[in-house]
DNA sequence: TAGATTGTTAATCGATTAACAATC
DNA sequence: TAGATTGTTAATCGATTAACAATC
């Protein structure tokens, strides 16, 4: 194992799209290793990223010089590399509020525990919900009700909110009143949330209806507006 | 109810940011709509959608001109022209691969009856899941075995990849190989697909760590690259 | 050395923003 | 008319791309 110094740079003078990009890196980095693959070329990892060669070396070129030329990366390097700058040493708490089928899937998501995230808390309204326990990882949870959000989401740094979309402005006021300033909306709907909370929200039918005008566009079908 | 002529333009003309901004533009004015507001103003509007107002009127000036210099947007109007020229009038068919809690989430997911979508089938592999039905919307559906996707995805526009990561890129060459162009995908894996096919990956792995940066960042947790 | 591949440069491209003329 | 708000312009900003010098 090399003893290689990273020489890195600031975080905040790291472009938005490129820190986006870094966790799909990682990710593949991660499998490379576990296959066993020791050294990989910028224009190998970028086709297992979806990008193209030039824009991943662009990308690695805002964090520092990782690998060396006419050679490659150095796999195990680089994935410690982009998970050290990315900080994923120590774990970060989770709360998932809403535990349908979503929140479940969610809490028995794998992504949890591999990538530096510790499920530490599960909120439900409904009583039939409330008390039943949920694999998540390596330990179990008992789901809890919306009266325990405050004392659970005070060992949280991050938000899961996966309740039905009336619930989830609720769900975000008072996962943001107990203090937890990163949120992740599963809700169809726009979030409020003070300044200093940031949210990121996946909304399935908004994905769904891009992915519509894209195939009805590829069809040819002229859709035109009428009057 | 006015008569008015939407003075369209070509889809393609329309940058890629602006239509993946339509369908959220369109959702809030589906809820103004149902809250009985006749009429609404830029602000006002890319307020509730999270935008600002000069990237609001900039999205829909390259649709046309749909407001009122002076008054605002009428909400109805506005809406019927986002909605023709996105081309929600007739629905396209959907179908899940994966039924698990995710799977299952999708499948009795609202937006896909509200927002011109139509769940045609649902797939899985575990022969004690196929054979299930599923209230997808207005009508039940059988969950069918893989050996159907076929014909099943023959009446599908549109492909939900919701399999653990390790069957993703089976059930997408299935679906790819079935003829469906446009994919959604869950899995926390990059989809190798041939020229011509779409997919949109969601990747909750990816969201959580970006959040996560975020999240030390704003901490000012230092988390520097080590030897 | 010859071949390969990185890290960086500079040009291009697209998206955002602020300001305001047009006009209801 | 006076006030309000759109649609558009032009400037700014950030991201992508191609090409190549550096260097293993």
């Amino acid at each position: 194992m090399s003893l290689r110094i990273a020489p890195t740079r600031a975080r905040d003078e790291v472009p938005t799209a490129t820190v986006e990009r870094l966790p799909v890196y990682l990710h593949v980095l991660d499998r490379l290793r576990a296959g066993g693959i020791a050294t990989v070329s910028s224009a190998e990892l970028a086709e297992r990223s979806g990008v193209t060669s030039a824009k991943l070396r662009k990308d690695l070129s805002h964090l520092g010089s990782f690998g060396t030329r006419g050679v490659g990366y150095d796999v195990d390097f680089l994935h410690r590399s982009i998970a050290d700058w990315l900080g994923v040493h120590e774990p970060l708490g989770v709360v998932i509020v809403g535990l349908g089928n979503l929140g479940h899937a969610l809490a028995t998501y794998r992504g949890f525990a591999g990538g530096g995230f510790r499920v530490v808390g599960l909120i439900d309204v409904d009583p039939d919900v409330v008390g039943r326990t949920v694999a998540c990882g390596d330990e179990s949870l008992t789901v809890r009700p919306v009266a325990d959000l405050r004392e659970v989401a005070a060992s949280a740094q991050i938000g899961v909110i996966a309740t039905p979309g009336s619930a989830a402005q609720d769900a975000c006021d008072r996962l943001v009143a107990a203090g937890v300033t990163h949120l992740l909306s599963f809700a169809p709907r726009f979030l409020a949330v003070p300044p200093g909370v940031e949210v990121r929200a996946i909304d399935v039918g908004v994905e769904l209806q891009i992915l519509a005008f894209r195939q009805r566009q590829a069809a040819h079908e002229p859709g035109a507006v009428s009057a």
